[in-house]
DNA sequence: AGCCTATCGGGCATATTTCCCGCTGGCTAT
DNA sequence: ATAGCCAGCGGGAAATATGCCCGATAGGCT
């Protein structure tokens, strides 16, 4: 009576294909038909075997997640993705969505929430893990992804040098201006942003791309 | 003839739990006789059930694996953990010998590796997959990353949390000590790490990978 | 036993952070 | 031109954090 659903796992690390399996083996009417272990090897087990839906998970060596559900998606609009992740940050359920992903669950759920989303996404409903559809209510409601444009240009600019690890006399020195003021600047800085310590704040440094990661391995000091 | 293995499972990925139980069931003289989603559970359920062989995670929320480790080796200096981490990083396989682990296998490796390294740790042999041998071999020469096997086992600990973000009292209250010893350790590991400000304690962090730039985002508690 | 190292935390002087303030100078609107 | 506004600059002062010291305990090793 139901009919049969063919999966496709994409994971990198075999004993989490094996745990998919043994799990997906317990519903009698999914089947796993294709397995892969990067991106590039997904796009073509995926044009080979056309599975009814795809578990992906999306940190992967080489090409990743992302781009291969790109990729399935341009050969086959209709594709039915998952991305089964172990980030619970609700950014990577936003890109994942943007490339394609019918569905985002965190590895942190329980197998029935795998299930459950496999039946939603089989019907071509989009689903989310109750603990990521939280966090992007939360980062809705937050919204800090503008919160650089808060800063005066002279902020900004200090913030670039602090995130590069430069001391507050060098950059007093370079601007001409008084150490004091970079340290109020700094405090202005964080308060803006709302982060209380420098390490959340190279954090959010690097996430909004004013440290450029390439330049921490060249170092200098 | 052979002797049953007893086996306890830790890891904080139901999925990956399920991988592990569907893999060594496969094997007849092995059995899951326990699992754990965490440290302190890790901790109890050993009491409970003493195992022949522990497989943990040591990436999971809260009480840590290393900090488990410990207090199971503590409880019985003869346990057998086997640690199966995503990290390629060799300090981190040197960090979980440090705290009592026999063996440690990344999660990129063959099912068949962390068979064999079952077999040999049951038999007191300690145990490195092929990759982080080779790395920590490197490491040995090069004397890259090595600064961080300076650290202390708790300052290693205690560096992770720091790295993201998590406030002193935070980490204070995980490992059960007081924010004065945070910051002590705070000030010791900048010290042994030859940095004067959180900022570049972070960019070694990254250049390091103890602070995965993927997980970077993913700010929740 | 004696020594060593890891862990834990108190003490305390110094430095930094945080927040408040006042000053200047360039805009813009009246 | 005059008033109002805001960016930039930096002093002051209280609250905190840091840097460095110390002593205590506990487990391991010789």
């Amino acid at each position: 009576m139901t009919k049969l659903i063919e999966i496709m796992l994409v994971d990198d690390h075999a004993i989490v294909r094996e745990g998919y399996r043994s799990l997906l083996q317990k519903q009698d009417n999914m089947r796993v038909i294709a397995e892969a272990s990067d991106g590039a090897q997904a796009y073509l087990s995926y044009k080979a075997h056309s599975p009814d839906i795809v578990i992906m998970d999306i940190s992967m060596p080489g090409q990743g997640g992302l781009e291969a559900i790109s990729r399935i998606k341009q050969f086959d609009s209709e594709a039915k993705i998952i991305v089964f992740s172990m980030h619970q940050n609700p950014s990577f359920a936003v890109q994942a969505t943007r490339a394609g992903a019918l569905g985002y669950v965190t590895k942190s759920s329980d197998p029935e929430v795998l299930i459950r989303a496999i039946y939603d996404v089989q019907q071509g409903k989009y689903t989310l893990s109750a603990d990521i559809a939280q966090a992007l209510a939360l980062e809705k409601l937050g919204t800090d992804s503008a919160a650089l444009d808060q800063l005066t240009v002279r902020e900004f600019e200090i913030l670039r040098m602090l995130v590069e690890a430069k001391p507050t006399q060098d950059i007093a020195d370079t601007l001409n201006i008084s150490p004091k003021t970079v340290a109020n600047a700094h405090y202005i800085i964080k308060k803006k942003l709302g982060v209380t310590s420098d390490i959340e704040l190279t954090h959010l440094a690097i996430k909004m791309n004013i440290l450029d990661l390439l330049t921490l391995s060249a170092n200098e000091s």
